[in-house]
DNA sequence: TTGTAAGCGTTATCAA
DNA sequence: TTGATAACGCTTACAA
């Protein structure tokens, strides 16, 4: 009990500090270096030189068999433990691969780093990470700091960036340092631009297309979508954009049987709280009742959902309801909620594949285009 | 139609300067390099040899304003990005720190990383990020892969490693190179060991006494422990292990009024539909019906109250349930749902800001003992 | 305030 | 199959 009562945080430091116990082989060395078992110690231990034991290591066929097993021994007596700055330092790569993402605990942007990660690590690739907090700026900033650590390969998030950040991003990719650009895809101006940077992704403004189409067919003609409450998630906004221009061209094509569209820009905050907050303002529109709403992500979704649940409003009967994400709540309430499904985990693991592949080759990465699947449901008839 | 549009390229150079022509079209150089601006190259164009320029990056106080001067306008005319192997290889810091966690997707700890990496960012170090998948195995192989890059620091998750991993850890801590156990706190015998490894977490075993007592409190007698689907989530394992103590100790005491505790294990997949799964195996116990039960984490604990709901169980009256986590839905949810909130992201802040002190002062970082706030809802009455 | 010299630990290159 | 040598780009230590 006490340990999970309201108490003031304390600290402990651990028992004695001992200065540093000697070492079991004390390296007796200068102010400079770790005191780690360097190439040179683990080759004079095996009788031979450190470029033997270094060629070992990468190319273990070439040496002698007797000398590989010497090397082996003395590399398993040491501890060894590479020096990857000296070796990138001498070598000219680095096996490691930065990505920048808008949010690390946002588990749309989780899943695709474990794929990344997941995928690199296969490859022998280690992942540096940074986030942006959605700031554009700061992204600039991240892109310049892991530049300095000379990655093999970038990732960034989305195709919008600083002036700054584009430079960056191009001089990267013209001196051999593969770009992507996860979660988007070039528009046609782009993707005829033949420097233009690779993306792995899918369109956001189709995707905001087809929901209002699902909408739309199911026959309503009112609808509502509920922007993210987070200024710089463009993604979200394109999806809105996307999900306004087909209501327009429904309205265009169909001058008898118009559609409208209102957008709801939720304040910043807990998702689902904004969801019950923007299904409340649907309610107090004036006006023909909105009958249909799209959402910016699940969990707006989910809240509005749950508050349509509290206030007895029929889901989908008086209002229909979809989401964006597939998150795992989404498929549990009652009734489950319609939505797309965007390729989270895939992104990250085909634009690591695509980088991998590029590496390789020396070629660029490939553009991949992906697909989201529209997980229909009860939420919208 | 797109608001920010990406254009090809340019040669615009930051600062309004005489481009450096030579930035367009790598220099020729040997196949060594990575062909980017060096510090030589930079302190040529200023009329001052590279350890000047060294000197002014790092403490620009001691360069003559207007050396500084000159290097400053270098610097920009060249759009310098240093090269940070090389510099951790002269200077043995390399201001990057390392995390292994069980799960990048997974939001318990996904916030933990996120307070980890903001908290050290702010303090210009990177974050190498590795997943273990839970497997203490690739734990020990993601150990010695990131050792390798000298981090400044290192991070693992939880007090359980292999031997192979603590030998490592060990030696690391030892040879200067702080770190730390997050999300878990040291037994008592391990309190006392002078080397033990510092961590920043709470007790799970005494969360799960709390979880218990609280439920006891409530009058319940006949309890149900569901543990996490996971194998190796051993910190959902002693949470079940605190659970029956409390009960166990319960019944010593209350010899008229014993307390019974059973555990589910429920099969691993979608955490909801474990959930789910795991009330129907509640409801299906022979004897005397339980009367609560507690879950290794919300989503597991979420599923079930849905299920319940779909049942016509009533939640609390029938069976009173609480999970962990305190995730966003679990308080949205009809009725919401008792949990308990661990400190998810503080456990990433405090975490780092005990490396970096660690790191300043050059002694070993602190052990913080976190607390958890139990958040009691309607679900248990 | 600035510069010179000497590495840091590894790998590329060429020679034996 | 193994070795000698010279980088890689930067920083420490010390000199001027």
């Amino acid at each position: 009990m006490p340990s999970i009562k309201k108490n003031p945080v304390s600290s402990v430091t651990p028992g004695a500090l001992e200065p540093a116990p000697a070492l079991d082989h004390p390296p007796a060395r200068s102010r400079r270096g770790h005191g780690r078992v360097t190439l040179q110690e683990v080759a004079a231990l095996a009788s031979v030189t450190s470029i033997t034991v270094s060629r070992y290591l990468r190319e273990p066929g070439v040496v002698a068999p007797a000398t590989a097993q010497r090397i082996q021994t003395a590399l398993s007596a040491t501890g060894y433990v590479p020096n990857k700055q000296a070796g990138q330092l001498a070598s000219g790569h680095s096996r490691m691969v930065a990505a920048i993402i808008p949010s690390i605990s946002n588990s749309i942007f989780s899943e695709t780093v474990q794929g990344l990660s997941d995928t690199l690590q296969a490859s022998g690739y280690e992942l540096m990470l940074a986030s942006s907090g959605y700031s554009l700026e700061r992204e600039e900033a991240q892109i310049r700091a892991v530049l300095a650590w000379s990655p093999s390969a970038l990732v960034v998030t989305g195709r919008h960036h600083t002036i700054g950040a584009l430079h960056l991003l191009n001089a990267a990719h013209r001196s051999g340092t593969p770009v992507i650009e996860v979660w988007d895809q070039p528009t046609e101006a782009e993707a005829v631009a033949a420097d233009a940077i690779s993306q792995v992704g899918f369109n956001h403004h189709a995707v905001g297309t087809a929901m209002a189409e699902h909408l739309l067919s199911r026959g309503h003609r009112h609808l509502a979508y509920v922007d993210s409450g987070v200024e710089e998630d463009f993604r979200a906004h394109e999806r809105g954009a996307g999900f306004r221009a087909a209501a327009r061209a429904h309205s265009r094509t169909h001058r008898r049987d118009a559609a409208t569209v209102m957008l709801i820009k939720p304040s910043a905050g807990d998702a689902f709280e904004c969801g019950r907050q923007a299904l409340r303002q649907l309610m107090a529109v004036p006006g023909p009742p909105i009958t249909a709403a799209a959402f910016a992500n699940d969990h707006l979704a989910c809240g509005a959902l749950l508050e349509a649940q509290a206030r007895g409003i029929q889901v989908p009967a008086q209002l229909a309801l979809m989401g964006f994400g597939d998150f795992p709540i989404s498929r549990q309430l009652q009734p489950p909620l319609t939505t797309v499904s965007p390729p989270r985990h895939e992104i990250g693991v085909r634009a690591a594949q695509a980088l991998l592949t590029a590496l390789q080759t020396g070629t660029r990465p490939t553009h991949s285009a992906l697909v989201c699947e529209m997980q229909i449901r009860a939420s919208t008839g």
